[in-house]
DNA sequence: TTGTACGCGTTATCAT
DNA sequence: ATGATAACGCGTACAA
């Protein structure tokens, strides 16, 4: 049961003065050898570390950036926070959490908690009931008190702030440009509701692929879905609409999901259904989350680098604080993370030959 | 760009003492009402907070609690942090994690990177190489600095602490059990390599059912599965095993496996090869995972409700922290949570009668 | 070569 | 009713 260590105590220890001992341990050749190295030496039997909290009051940072995300039980989510740790540790910084549960006023409780001096600046992805709101003066008023934001996935463009995003429309394009070259001409598209953006644009993304394709759009192939609870029972629903469209349209060919649970349950569907995977029907989903790859037949998918996502993300929030630490500032930027098609079995290998 | 507030800034601005403002902030009697007011109103307008990193240099408590936990991009462990962290700000306190991937050294990293007082207390679960060292000095050497630890699934004897864990080897009993009810003589059970106590203590409960029900006890049907990567090859070199163990054995009629990867893996491979599920053969995972809800058919597992193991955790860890803070000190607990078998698909509904 | 004093923001005790 | 002062732990400019 060893007190922690202070200068302090040190110091009386010692019979050194605090300022001694503090650059005594800061091996300042103003002390001498030899209290330098009695001082060290003591101080290592006790391993004293200088306290953190003393250090943040009087440098007037703590090294901490406080990040918040809608959820934590999500694959893409716990990526992200993974880049986002790796890169902080290695620049010695901490990372608290909070968590919204996709609620406004979470997100906002979360952030006045965090606002009070006990974080340098936040990492942030919106929550969904935030998006709809479309209020967002916690986040001016948390830029207004000099705390820089970083908004990642879910950004807006009323918020000057750096951002990184992906290209949702042109990772749609390509997912589905993909199916086309297969040689598929029926494609059902699976997508949210559209007060998120995210939905919206890989909508517009499907949409892009079929115009440059000359395929007509068709309103029947678009299966809109809203909230999705964690129950079976929702997901029974889920199950039963995509049914319902392939008894409409049996002869739909090819399948994209803006998400991993819409392209898995459609390909779970499809395959009761007694249709072959990818003989007569592809599937592409979206993310890199753990169902793509442990489905049957692997999944296709467009993976989003939700690790590299949070790297970089961290990356430009440790700028921005050093930044403001030495006097500059530079522009906002928005950094677009690409996106990569991840080719596994839901989908033909060989690309059809166009006529 | 407001600059923050601070208690001295309103005393200025105000012609006030700093010592009268901060009575007026907390509605202190001893200041006139007019006084109260005023403060009052000034600070809300420029909304003022007092500075944490003051207040926990002062108090000598931080409200911030460390978690250690080997990886985020896990299922189990993202709900468990879920609950450690709904407790934890119900009770006004932050949450800031540390991921060690496992590894020895980077636990040690991320707890002395905490213990500088930035936390007044740890959540963890062991790394896989610190339980194959059994080396605990950073562990007992925290507890030494009257930091208290709070060990959750990956705990370990030799620490004195509370505790929150599971009992695998009632849990893997039940589950086997329950395959045994069904009528199953030949389980295949799948594990892990011995030095996590986890696999072990799994597999100690397959052998208690066996031998409660008089079943002899096959090595041959058991695999015991090393270190599996995320990559697609080490998946492929899983199947190869279980397929292996089928040519063997083809007459199996019940899998156990010790987590959800492997009882998935063997769904898999095990309908690729004809069998039908649940109907000549059931198949049994452990841990509440995405995988096994969406798997076909959907997997019977014994859910380990991480979520609530980290409202224990953290409930428990704060009341020590209160505690130590009042003086008394209660001795150190275990707590045993409940495991539950949810009943799927993959296994029968109605159980056999015995013989 | 060593020590004193100050400030970071807050609260609590003790004058006035 | 108000204000000055000390203390939490640290680092550093300035004295000695």
């Amino acid at each position: 049961m060893k007190p922690k260590m202070t200068l302090k105590k040190i110091a009386s220890e010692l019979g050194l003065s605090i300022s001694t001992v503090s650059k005594a341990l800061k091996d300042n050749k103003d002390i001498s050898k030899e209290n330098r190295e009695k001082v060290q030496a003591f101080a290592k039997f006790y391993n004293y570390r200088p306290n953190s909290v003393a250090l943040s009051l009087k440098n007037k940072r703590t090294k901490t950036i406080g990040v918040i995300i809608p959820e934590i039980v999500h694959h893409y989510f716990a990526k992200v926070i993974s880049g986002i740790e790796e890169v902080a540790n290695s620049k010695e910084y901490n990372v608290i959490i909070g968590v919204t549960n996709e609620s406004y006023r979470k997100e906002i409780i979360n952030m006045e908690m965090l606002i009070d001096g006990s974080i340098d600046g936040f990492i942030i992805s919106l929550s969904k009931e935030t998006l709809q709101k479309a209020d967002y003066t916690h986040l001016q008023e948390t830029i207004n008190q000099n705390i820089p934001i970083v908004m990642f996935d879910r950004a807006v463009n009323e918020i000057p702030s750096d951002k990184i995003v992906i290209d949702d429309r042109e990772s749609g394009r390509m997912a589905v440009q993909k199916l086309i070259d297969e040689g598929r001409k029926k494609i059902l598209l699976l997508t949210t509701k559209d007060y998120l953006n995210i939905g919206r644009l890989r909508t517009e993304g499907y949409k892009d692929a079929l115009a440059e394709n000359r395929i007509p759009f068709d309103e029947d192939l678009v299966v809109r879905i809203g909230e999705l609870g964690d129950s079976d029972e929702d997901q029974r629903m889920l199950e039963e609409r995509i049914n319902k469209v392939f008894e409409l349209h049996p002869d739909i060919d090819g399948i994209f999901g803006v998400n991993e649970i819409y392209a898995v349950t459609a390909l779970n569907v499809a395959r009761l259904r007694g249709l072959d995977v990818p003989e007569t029907l592809s599937v592409i989903g979206f993310s890199d989350g753990i169902l793509s790859k442990y489905a049957r037949p692997h999944l296709t998918t467009v993976s989003q680098h939700g690790f590299q996502m949070g790297e970089i993300a961290a990356q430009t929030l440790i700028n921005r604080l050093e930044e403001i630490d030495s006097g500059e500032e530079t522009p906002y930027t928005t950094q677009v993370v690409k996106t990569e098609l991840i080719i596994r079995d839901s989908t033909l290998n060989q690309v059809v030959q166009k006529k």
